[in-house]
Order: structure tokens, then C-alpha cells, then sequence
DNA sequence: TAGAGTTTCATTGTGCGCAACTATTCTGCA
DNA sequence: TGCAGAATAGTTGCGCACAATGAAACTCTA
């Protein structure tokens, strides 16, 4: 009949069936016809904002590739970081940092994380000490090989032609400095 | 001397001021040269993938509005959801939901927060008791002026042309409908 | 009209992103 | 040489995203 743990329970509970048929709110009717097709209006307000079209194509595209990161046990920040190991075993926090825009508040639970899964080994540099050193295991390293596909079948998705997604990422890259630099 | 609370320790402590010069790991050295000036390929393994190109420049452009939100004491996806209760106050979850990809999981608290800066009221719908609906209070009606210089001066900060932006909003816009449609 | 299935919203738990702060190590200069 | 300040990482805390799950209300059909 009822279990023991309750999660919770609705804040207000029905007030008698709804029998009062006065619809006191015209906008329900309304709502209706938004159901199956938003109203075109309401999707320009927020495509009329760059920065809505850059949040909700950034994760857009991280959605495409989670099932496939999935597979290999990767979040798609662990990914990215892996990807730089893959090219620069070794490099230091600051360096990870540097390259993702991304500060050790973010990188060093992550790096924890991937040193739990076996995939990376931490150690202080030896010739400076603040510096901590991100090292690929062999797992990690193998990982490279199973993760080659993975970028491929973002393009195949994004159903744009070769070129324009060039200039998308061109337009991207400059956008992303002149923002940088803004930011201060 | 010392304080009562410590927030962390490092884990490894100083091997004896490195006086073991043996090096233990050659790729010490080569880390050096990495170190000021980070290798073009190195940026290039990153700018190859558009979905990084989308990640940054989305977090870039967040972050340049941040200062302007923060003295209205919002947060981007706040600001977004008051963007769209601006043109449809009394939107329920579900809508709102829909025009932003977000589900209940990540509105229910974000309203229940914006109804505790006195923003927004939310209550049940008369007429369909599931429906949880989101009204403006005068407070966050008033927001809107304030608000409304905001999305301007991303544009600016953003160093491209108006008809370079429009194109990137265009194309961004078609990406993410085909991602949302490979998503299943 | 009963009840199976659907819709809507809430909660829990995990991981990221970021601000604020702390600890440790190094550097440069007086 | 010693010490002030910088550089490097780590921690805490908060607010998103998102998966998984649960509860209540509604719908539709036999």
C-alpha cells in the first residue's frame, strides 16, 4: 500500500476534484495549442540571444556524445583532459587548466576521479613541487584507440556540410578570444 | 601558529628538497619546455572538435555576462528562465522546460530559488492539478527593464559583425536542431 | 466507471563550473 | 640570506545538468 520511505509529497493537494469549471486562467486553453508545437514567438525570444544558441548547442552536442563516452566510462570534461594527455603525458594541472579554461576547483576532484578509475597516475614534480603531474596508466593510454571514433560521429550528427562546419569552428575560436579578453 | 581548522593538507610533502637527483621520471625536462608558451599543436588537438569550440565559447560568453547578471542577482539559466516568463507569465514547468532543454530535475529547485528571491510565485493550476504553474511577482516584473541592456553588450564584447553574428546564430540554431534529433 | 497507463512535477545523487579561501612551495629582491 | 609576494593545487560551498526514481493527477479504454 505505501512504502516506508516517502521522497516527498505535493505541496498542495487537490482542492476537490476541480469541479468548479470556471477556468480561472484563460492562458490554460491557450496552453493547449503550445503542447505539441511551441509557439514560434516564444523560441524567437531566446534565439534572438547568441549566447542561448552557443549554451544550447554546447549541450546539444555533449548529449550526442555522452552514450558513446558512456561506453568508455568518461564524462565529457574527463574526455577532453585525456585527449591533451594523449598528447602531452605529464603535463601539470596549470597546463590542463590553461588549455580547457578551467581551474584546479574544477581539474583536481576530476583528476581524482580519473586516478580512482585507473586511467591517470598524479605525482609532484620533482623539480618544483606546487607543480602536480598527470600521468597516463596503460589503461589510460589504451583508451585512446577505443575513443579515436568518437569525434567522427559528432560530425555525421550535425548535419552540416564539411565546410560550413569549418567556418562554424573558425567562428567559434575567434568568438571565444574576443570573450576572453572581454571577460577581463 | 597554527590554525584550529585546516582545510587540507598536501598529500605528498617534500622528498627531502629533492637532493635524490636521480630524476626519477625523465620526462621531467621535457615538461620544462612546455611550461610558458603552450604548443600550438597542443591547442590545435582541442580547436580540431567542434563540440570543444561550442564548450568554450559557450562558458566564454556566460562568463562575460555573468558581472552584468550578478547585479541582479541571477544566474544565466535564471536570467533564461525569466527571458521566457517576461513574454508567457504563468508558463508551467513543462514549457518552460521545453523551450530550454531543461527538465524538472534542474527547474524545480532553480524556481524554487527564484520564488525565494521573491521573483516568481508558483502554484498548481486549477484546472489540471499536475501543472505547476510560474507567475512574475511585481519584484520580478520590475527586472525586466534593468535586464534589458544586458544581451547588448554581449554583442559587443563578441568582436564580430552583425551579419557574422546573424550567421552564427543561424547556423548554431540548425546544429542543434539536427543534434537534438540524433539524440533519438 | 474501474484501473492501466500517461503526464507532470518533485527528490536524490553525481559530476561539473566557479568563487572564495587555504596551504605549500618557489622566486626575487632588499 | 631571509622574507614578502607570487605561483600552484587543494578544499568548501553553491548552483546548474542530468539520470533514476517516486508520487500525484489525469486519460483512455475495455
Amino acid at each position: 500500500m505505501h512504502n516506508c520511505i516517502v521522497h516527498y509529497v505535493r505541496e498542495v493537494t487537490r482542492n476537490s476534484k476541480a469541479q468548479n469549471a470556471v477556468a480561472a486562467n484563460p492562458k490554460a486553453a491557450q496552453d493547449e495549442t503550445a503542447q505539441d508545437a511551441p509557439r514560434v514567438s516564444d523560441r524567437q525570444i531566446l534565439q534572438r540571444q547568441v549566447c542561448f544558441a552557443l549554451y544550447s548547442a554546447s549541450r546539444a552536442a555533449t548529449a550526442v556524445y555522452r552514450p558513446m563516452l558512456q561506453e568508455l566510462g568518461l564524462t565529457y570534461p574527463q574526455y577532453l583532459v585525456l585527449l591533451l594527455l594523449w598528447e602531452r603525458d605529464g603535463a601539470s594541472v596549470r597546463e590542463l587548466g590553461e588549455e580547457l579554461a578551467l581551474d584546479s576547483g574544477t581539474l583536481s576532484p576530476l583528476l581524482k576521479r580519473l586516478e580512482a578509475a585507473g586511467l591517470v597516475r598524479r605525482q609532484r614534480s620533482v623539480d618544483d613541487e606546487r607543480r602536480m603531474q598527470v600521468h597516463l596508466t596503460d589503461d589510460g593510454d589504451a583508451l585512446r584507440e577505443r575513443a579515436a571514433a568518437v569525434p567522427q560521429q559528432l560530425a555525421e550528427a550535425a548535419g552540416l556540410e564539411s565546410g560550413e562546419l569549418d567556418q562554424l569552428r573558425g567562428t567559434l575560436s575567434r568568438l571565444t578570444a574576443a570573450l576572453h579578453v572581454a571577460a577581463l
